[in-house]
DNA sequence: TTTATTTCTAAACGATTAGTTAGTTATTGA
DNA sequence: TCAATAACTAACTAATCGTTTAGAAATAAA
């Protein structure tokens, strides 16, 4: 007994993540929203709540298209070796036509930091324990000491917040080198 | 015969810059600027221009400060060894009271990345290859070959990079393990 | 002491921000 | 066909953004 939504959330929550992905939250204003989603401000509100709330749906969002890697690297068994192919892999991710745009939770964390608020903080801390709890899950193939695997793994989910800070800036042979480098030792 | 000055410019830049610091450049307003420098914002205009202007400033001053790190690095004749030094004394550098601010020339590129003014972006590329230019004077004292000397300023440079974003969100010890990780390799 | 010059305060500028709301349009069940 | 309901458009908040400006206050040379 009423109008039909002439939108689906899923979709326009994709083009906004575009949006933040590139620009960064407080750049991305909701007229921008608006234009990119195709979609009017009373939609956006209705459906999303506030800025934050399609900020935070756009989070989930990146997050699922992270998960194909990561679910990759889960099944391919290689240990370390899965964990470079993965930063390999995100590096493929993080640019396309030669436009580096980094890593959505790495450039937020970045952005906002402590300012963050509560919720979004709380995204980005699970998200960072998602992720290092697969390398660390790698590891385990490669006959570590618990205390290995959890040093270890501290030690990929740095580098990986590095490499995806620095993927937005260098180039990509510069970043392929950086690669190599962290995994070209004893 | 004219009102004399009733600031510094040096100081209220310094107050400035930790200002941009801690908060990044979009999210320091001129307000909080106005009250943070102390002085009105006519006064800042005649004096710097813009808030662009303003934070180019701010840019140069913290380079001055990261010189002295940079400094000592040059004068100890260490090679590898001293690179490692001084991830460590900007581990030391970035971080007040437990809070950590990062380095301000990552941050801002990672915050504006290309969206940067053109100014702002030159001003940042230069730093950065001084920066790079050191760690490669600090490598020709490890008796390299000049190819292995450039690859190798690459991969501190970008380290680097890595390291002051992550030093934003990760503890001093989780870093202090990053970095051993780093020179841990034959 | 007057006058020219500069810095100061404080109010205002127009543009833009996130968010709201009144009123219209479309859809569906009765 | 008509009333109820939800989604639409578009104008509108109030606050804040970076920047400008008019006028008062202070300084120093004449």
């Amino acid at each position: 007994m009423a109008r039909k939504k002439e939108y689906l959330e899923e979709e326009v929550i994709e083009k906004a993540m575009a949006l933040f992905w590139k620009n960064g939250y407080e750049t991305t204003s909701m007229q921008r929203l608006e234009k990119e989603m195709g979609i009017n401000k009373f939609s956006i509100y209705s459906s999303f709540g506030s800025k934050n709330g399609v900020f935070v749906e756009c989070l989930n969002c990146y997050k699922q298209k992270l998960n194909v890697l990561l679910e990759k690297l889960l099944v391919s068994d290689k240990g370390i070796e899965g964990i470079k192919e993965y930063f390999y892999d995100f590096l493929e991710f993080s640019r396309d036509e030669n436009s580096p745009k980094g890593c959505l939770i790495t450039n937020t964390a970045n952005e906002l930091g402590d300012n963050a608020e509560p919720e979004i903080k709380a995204v980005l801390l699970k998200f960072m324990n998602e992720v290092r709890a697969v390398f660390a899950e790698a590891l385990s193939k490669e006959g570590l000491s618990p205390d290995d695997i959890e040093s270890k793994a501290d030690y990929y989910i740095i580098s990986m917040f590095g490499l995806a800070s620095s993927s937005k800036i260098f180039t990509k042979d510069q970043i392929s080198t950086y690669i190599e480098s962290i995994f070209n030792k004893g």
